[in-house]
DNA sequence: TACGGACCTTTC
DNA sequence: AAAGGTCCGT
Protein backbone atom coordinates (compact mmCIF):
# COMPACT_ATOMS: atom_id res chain seq x y z
CA UNK A 1 0.00 0.00 0.00
CA UNK A 2 2.50 2.51 1.12
CA UNK A 3 4.58 1.44 -2.22
CA UNK A 4 2.23 2.03 -4.77
CA UNK A 5 0.90 5.50 -3.96
CA UNK A 6 5.04 6.43 -4.37
CA UNK A 7 6.10 4.48 -7.12
CA UNK A 8 5.60 7.38 -9.68
CA UNK A 9 2.42 5.98 -11.09
CA UNK A 10 0.15 8.90 -9.50
CA UNK A 11 1.04 12.58 -7.74
CA UNK A 12 -1.88 13.59 -5.70
CA UNK A 13 -1.65 11.49 -3.02
CA UNK A 14 0.33 12.05 0.13
CA UNK A 15 0.89 10.37 3.31
CA UNK A 16 -0.09 12.39 6.43
CA UNK A 17 0.64 11.81 9.88
CA UNK A 18 1.09 7.82 11.16
CA UNK A 19 -0.12 5.50 8.57
CA UNK A 20 -3.06 7.29 7.11
CA UNK A 21 -3.24 8.08 3.05
CA UNK A 22 -5.35 10.97 1.26
CA UNK A 23 -5.38 11.15 -2.60
CA UNK A 24 -7.76 12.10 -5.10
CA UNK A 25 -8.22 9.91 -8.78
CA UNK A 26 -10.78 11.43 -11.21
CA UNK A 27 -14.54 12.91 -9.34
CA UNK A 28 -13.19 11.21 -6.04
CA UNK A 29 -11.08 11.40 -3.11
CA UNK A 30 -10.26 8.93 -0.36
CA UNK A 31 -8.74 9.00 2.73
CA UNK A 32 -7.19 5.43 3.95
CA UNK A 33 -5.97 3.99 6.92
CA UNK A 34 -4.45 0.82 6.86
CA UNK A 35 -4.49 -1.47 9.59
CA UNK A 36 -3.02 -4.69 9.38
CA UNK A 37 -4.82 -6.26 5.83
CA UNK A 38 -8.37 -4.14 6.73
CA UNK A 39 -8.61 -0.57 4.87
CA UNK A 40 -10.55 1.89 6.45
CA UNK A 41 -11.73 4.36 4.13
CA UNK A 42 -13.40 7.66 4.07
CA UNK A 43 -14.76 9.15 0.53
CA UNK A 44 -17.26 10.61 -1.67
CA UNK A 45 -17.27 7.51 -4.19
CA UNK A 46 -17.92 3.88 -3.83
CA UNK A 47 -16.32 0.86 -2.80
CA UNK A 48 -15.96 -0.41 -6.18
CA UNK A 49 -14.01 3.27 -7.30
CA UNK A 50 -11.24 2.47 -4.86
CA UNK A 51 -11.43 -1.45 -5.60
CA UNK A 52 -10.89 -0.57 -9.56
CA UNK A 53 -8.25 2.06 -8.57
CA UNK A 54 -6.17 -1.11 -6.60
CA UNK A 55 -7.51 -3.30 -9.24
CA UNK A 56 -8.15 -5.67 -6.57
CA UNK A 57 -10.34 -7.93 -8.96
CA UNK A 58 -6.57 -9.01 -9.86
CA UNK A 59 -5.37 -11.18 -7.02
CA UNK A 60 -1.76 -9.88 -6.54
CA UNK A 61 -1.34 -14.03 -5.14
CA UNK A 62 -2.10 -15.51 -8.83
CA UNK A 63 -0.23 -12.71 -10.94
CA UNK A 64 2.62 -13.54 -8.89
CA UNK A 65 2.48 -16.79 -9.55
CA UNK A 66 1.87 -16.25 -12.83
CA UNK A 67 4.96 -13.76 -13.31
CA UNK A 68 7.29 -16.69 -11.38
CA UNK A 69 6.31 -19.55 -13.91
CA UNK A 70 7.19 -17.14 -16.94
CA UNK A 71 10.15 -16.04 -15.31
CA UNK A 72 11.79 -17.31 -12.38
CA UNK A 73 14.61 -14.76 -12.88
CA UNK A 74 12.36 -12.09 -10.81
CA UNK A 75 11.88 -14.34 -8.16
CA UNK A 76 14.19 -11.96 -6.12
CA UNK A 77 12.31 -8.99 -7.09
CA UNK A 78 8.65 -10.31 -6.26
CA UNK A 79 8.81 -8.35 -2.88
CA UNK A 80 6.62 -6.08 -3.53
CA UNK A 81 3.96 -8.93 -3.21
CA UNK A 82 3.30 -6.69 -0.07
CA UNK A 83 1.71 -4.00 -1.75
CA UNK A 84 3.09 -2.75 -4.60
CA UNK A 85 0.42 -2.56 -7.50
CA UNK A 86 -0.21 -1.60 -11.08
CA UNK A 87 -2.49 1.16 -10.43
CA UNK A 88 -5.33 2.67 -12.81
CA UNK A 89 -6.61 6.16 -12.94
CA UNK A 90 -10.53 6.53 -13.07
CA UNK A 91 -9.87 9.17 -15.60
CA UNK A 92 -7.60 8.26 -18.80
CA UNK A 93 -7.12 12.27 -19.53
CA UNK A 94 -5.69 12.97 -16.09
CA UNK A 95 -3.81 10.25 -16.32
CA UNK A 96 -2.51 11.42 -20.10
CA UNK A 97 -1.59 15.19 -18.56
CA UNK A 98 -0.17 13.82 -15.60
CA UNK A 99 2.59 11.86 -17.58
CA UNK A 100 3.18 14.89 -20.24
CA UNK A 101 4.51 16.75 -17.16
CA UNK A 102 6.45 13.40 -16.08
CA UNK A 103 9.05 13.62 -18.86
CA UNK A 104 12.64 14.91 -17.98
CA UNK A 105 11.16 15.14 -14.88
CA UNK A 106 11.10 14.66 -11.08
CA UNK A 107 8.19 13.52 -8.52
CA UNK A 108 8.52 17.12 -6.43
CA UNK A 109 7.96 19.04 -9.64
CA UNK A 110 5.81 16.71 -11.19
CA UNK A 111 3.44 16.62 -8.04
CA UNK A 112 3.90 20.30 -8.03
CA UNK A 113 2.68 20.64 -11.95
CA UNK A 114 0.29 18.27 -11.35
CA UNK A 115 -1.34 20.05 -8.53
CA UNK A 116 -1.08 23.31 -10.23
CA UNK A 117 -3.31 21.36 -12.67
CA UNK A 118 -5.90 20.15 -10.64
CA UNK A 119 -6.65 23.48 -9.09
CA UNK A 120 -7.89 24.69 -12.80
CA UNK A 121 -11.05 21.76 -12.31
CA UNK A 122 -14.41 21.53 -10.90
CA UNK A 123 -14.78 21.50 -7.34
CA UNK A 124 -14.78 17.48 -5.79
CA UNK A 125 -18.11 16.65 -3.66
CA UNK A 126 -17.23 16.90 -0.17
CA UNK A 127 -13.96 18.23 -0.22
CA UNK A 128 -13.58 21.63 -0.21
CA UNK A 129 -9.23 21.67 -0.28
CA UNK A 130 -9.27 19.91 -3.51
CA UNK A 131 -10.45 19.93 -7.13
CA UNK A 132 -11.04 17.23 -9.73
CA UNK A 133 -8.22 17.48 -12.38
CA UNK A 134 -9.74 19.33 -15.98
CA UNK A 135 -10.82 18.09 -18.99
CA UNK A 136 -9.36 18.80 -22.02
CA UNK A 137 -11.57 21.67 -22.71
CA UNK A 138 -10.82 23.33 -19.78
CA UNK A 139 -7.19 22.43 -20.39
CA UNK A 140 -7.61 23.72 -24.19
CA UNK A 141 -8.26 27.08 -22.95
CA UNK A 142 -4.92 27.66 -20.41
CA UNK A 143 -2.30 29.51 -22.40
CA UNK A 144 0.96 28.64 -22.41
CA UNK A 145 2.18 32.09 -20.73
CA UNK A 146 0.67 30.71 -17.50
CA UNK A 147 1.97 27.52 -17.22
CA UNK A 148 5.51 29.45 -17.91
CA UNK A 149 4.79 31.71 -14.78
CA UNK A 150 3.76 28.36 -12.93
CA UNK A 151 7.30 27.16 -13.62
CA UNK A 152 6.23 24.56 -16.43
CA UNK A 153 9.45 25.05 -18.36
CA UNK A 154 8.93 23.75 -21.97
CA UNK A 155 5.91 21.74 -21.11
CA UNK A 156 4.40 24.75 -20.87
CA UNK A 157 4.05 24.84 -24.69
CA UNK A 158 2.93 21.34 -25.16
CA UNK A 159 0.71 20.94 -22.49
CA UNK A 160 -1.99 23.29 -24.64
CA UNK A 161 -0.74 22.08 -27.81
CA UNK A 162 -2.13 18.08 -26.67
CA UNK A 163 -5.17 19.45 -25.48
CA UNK A 164 -5.91 21.34 -28.50
CA UNK A 165 -5.36 18.77 -30.68
CA UNK A 166 -7.55 16.41 -28.45
CA UNK A 167 -10.01 18.59 -28.75
CA UNK A 168 -10.36 18.12 -32.43
CA UNK A 169 -9.99 15.23 -32.29
CA UNK A 170 -13.07 14.55 -30.02
CA UNK A 171 -11.93 15.65 -26.40
CA UNK A 172 -12.69 13.30 -23.34
CA UNK A 173 -14.69 11.09 -24.91
CA UNK A 174 -11.93 10.48 -27.81
CA UNK A 175 -9.53 9.89 -25.16
CA UNK A 176 -11.70 7.40 -23.27
CA UNK A 177 -12.51 5.64 -26.55
CA UNK A 178 -9.08 4.66 -26.61
CA UNK A 179 -9.80 2.14 -23.68
CA UNK A 180 -12.29 0.14 -26.21
CA UNK A 181 -9.04 0.19 -28.93
CA UNK A 182 -6.70 -2.39 -29.27
CA UNK A 183 -3.47 -1.84 -27.52
CA UNK A 184 -1.24 -1.26 -30.29
CA UNK A 185 -3.77 1.35 -31.75
CA UNK A 186 -4.68 3.22 -28.79
CA UNK A 187 -0.60 3.46 -28.34
CA UNK A 188 -0.16 4.51 -31.53
CA UNK A 189 -2.98 7.12 -31.27
CA UNK A 190 -1.14 8.46 -28.08
CA UNK A 191 2.13 8.63 -29.65
CA UNK A 192 0.73 10.18 -32.69
CA UNK A 193 0.05 13.30 -29.64
CA UNK A 194 3.14 15.81 -29.90
CA UNK A 195 5.83 15.31 -26.78
CA UNK A 196 4.56 11.70 -26.15
CA UNK A 197 6.53 8.97 -26.92
CA UNK A 198 6.63 5.80 -26.60
CA UNK A 199 7.50 5.51 -22.80
CA UNK A 200 4.63 8.24 -21.88
CA UNK A 201 2.57 6.29 -24.26
CA UNK A 202 3.17 2.94 -22.13
CA UNK A 203 2.43 4.94 -18.98
CA UNK A 204 -0.87 6.13 -20.27
CA UNK A 205 -1.67 2.86 -21.62
CA UNK A 206 -1.39 0.65 -18.60
CA UNK A 207 -2.02 3.24 -16.21
CA UNK A 208 -5.34 5.30 -17.64
CA UNK A 209 -6.28 2.91 -20.52
CA UNK A 210 -5.93 -0.36 -18.20
CA UNK A 211 -3.63 -2.23 -20.84
CA UNK A 212 -1.63 -4.49 -18.66
CA UNK A 213 0.75 -5.62 -21.56
CA UNK A 214 1.80 -2.67 -22.11
CA UNK A 215 5.90 -2.30 -20.91
CA UNK A 216 7.07 1.99 -19.85
CA UNK A 217 10.78 1.63 -20.48
CA UNK A 218 12.63 4.33 -18.41
CA UNK A 219 16.06 5.20 -17.80
CA UNK A 220 15.27 2.67 -14.21
CA UNK A 221 13.84 -0.05 -16.05
CA UNK A 222 16.10 0.30 -19.05
CA UNK A 223 19.02 0.08 -16.21
CA UNK A 224 17.37 -3.17 -14.32
CA UNK A 225 16.98 -4.82 -17.87
CA UNK A 226 20.31 -4.56 -18.90
CA UNK A 227 21.28 -5.99 -15.60
CA UNK A 228 18.69 -8.54 -15.54
CA UNK A 229 18.17 -9.56 -18.89
CA UNK A 230 20.47 -7.61 -21.64
CA UNK A 231 24.08 -7.19 -20.44
CA UNK A 232 25.57 -6.66 -22.91
CA UNK A 233 23.40 -3.92 -23.29
CA UNK A 234 24.68 -2.61 -20.04
CA UNK A 235 25.80 1.43 -20.22
CA UNK A 236 24.76 2.01 -23.13
CA UNK A 237 21.54 5.03 -24.19
CA UNK A 238 17.84 3.40 -24.46
CA UNK A 239 17.41 4.09 -28.23
CA UNK A 240 13.88 3.94 -29.83
CA UNK A 241 14.99 0.23 -31.03
CA UNK A 242 16.61 -0.62 -27.78
CA UNK A 243 13.20 0.03 -26.60
CA UNK A 244 11.06 -2.09 -28.76
CA UNK A 245 13.29 -4.40 -28.53
CA UNK A 246 13.07 -5.14 -24.44
CA UNK A 247 9.18 -4.20 -24.65
CA UNK A 248 9.04 -6.77 -27.46
CA UNK A 249 11.04 -9.31 -25.63
CA UNK A 250 8.98 -8.47 -21.89
CA UNK A 251 5.50 -8.38 -23.42
CA UNK A 252 6.35 -11.60 -24.48
CA UNK A 253 7.43 -13.25 -21.75
CA UNK A 254 5.17 -12.17 -19.64
CA UNK A 255 1.80 -11.43 -21.85
CA UNK A 256 -0.90 -9.51 -20.58
CA UNK A 257 1.01 -9.40 -17.24
CA UNK A 258 3.82 -7.49 -18.56
CA UNK A 259 2.77 -4.38 -17.10
CA UNK A 260 3.20 -5.98 -13.44
CA UNK A 261 6.07 -7.87 -14.16
CA UNK A 262 7.74 -4.41 -15.15
CA UNK A 263 6.77 -3.32 -11.31
CA UNK A 264 8.93 -5.92 -10.36
CA UNK A 265 11.90 -3.98 -12.41
CA UNK A 266 11.19 -0.92 -10.82
CA UNK A 267 11.35 -2.61 -7.56
CA UNK A 268 15.00 -4.60 -8.23
CA UNK A 269 15.85 -0.13 -9.28
CA UNK A 270 15.07 0.21 -5.65
CA UNK A 271 16.95 -2.28 -4.15
CA UNK A 272 19.94 -1.77 -6.10
CA UNK A 273 19.57 1.67 -5.08
CA UNK A 274 19.49 0.98 -1.94
CA UNK A 275 22.38 -0.72 -1.29
CA UNK A 276 24.23 1.58 -2.56
C1' DT B 1 19.70 3.92 -37.80
C1' DA B 2 22.39 5.82 -33.97
C1' DC B 3 24.20 8.94 -31.08
C1' DG B 4 24.45 14.16 -28.99
C1' DG B 5 22.44 18.01 -27.44
C1' DA B 6 18.69 21.17 -26.24
C1' DC B 7 14.84 21.90 -23.59
C1' DC B 8 12.70 24.47 -18.17
C1' DT B 9 13.36 24.00 -13.55
C1' DT B 10 14.28 21.94 -9.20
C1' DT B 11 16.53 18.84 -6.38
C1' DC B 12 20.23 15.65 -4.71
C1' DA C 1 24.71 16.36 -12.47
C1' DA C 2 20.48 14.33 -12.93
C1' DA C 3 15.77 14.02 -13.30
C1' DG C 4 10.60 7.51 -14.85
C1' DG C 5 11.76 11.84 -22.25
C1' DT C 6 11.03 13.79 -26.60
C1' DC C 7 12.49 15.96 -30.63
C1' DC C 8 15.67 17.65 -33.91
C1' DG C 9 19.86 18.02 -35.64
C1' DT C 10 24.09 15.56 -37.55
Amino acid sequence: MGLCLTSGQVFRWSRNASDVWTGVDGPNWFRILQLEERLIVETNGQTSDLERFFQLHLSARDVIHSILSAGPELEPYLGFGRGLRVLRYADPVECLFTFLCSANNHVPRISAMVRHLATLGPPLEGLAEQRRFPGVERLAAVTEEELRSAGFGYRAASLPKVAALLRERGGDAYVWSLQDAEYEEARDELISLPSVGPKLADCIALFGLGFGESVPVDTHIWKAATRIYFPNYAGLSLTPQKYEEFATFFKKRFGANAGWAHQALFYEGLLNWRSR
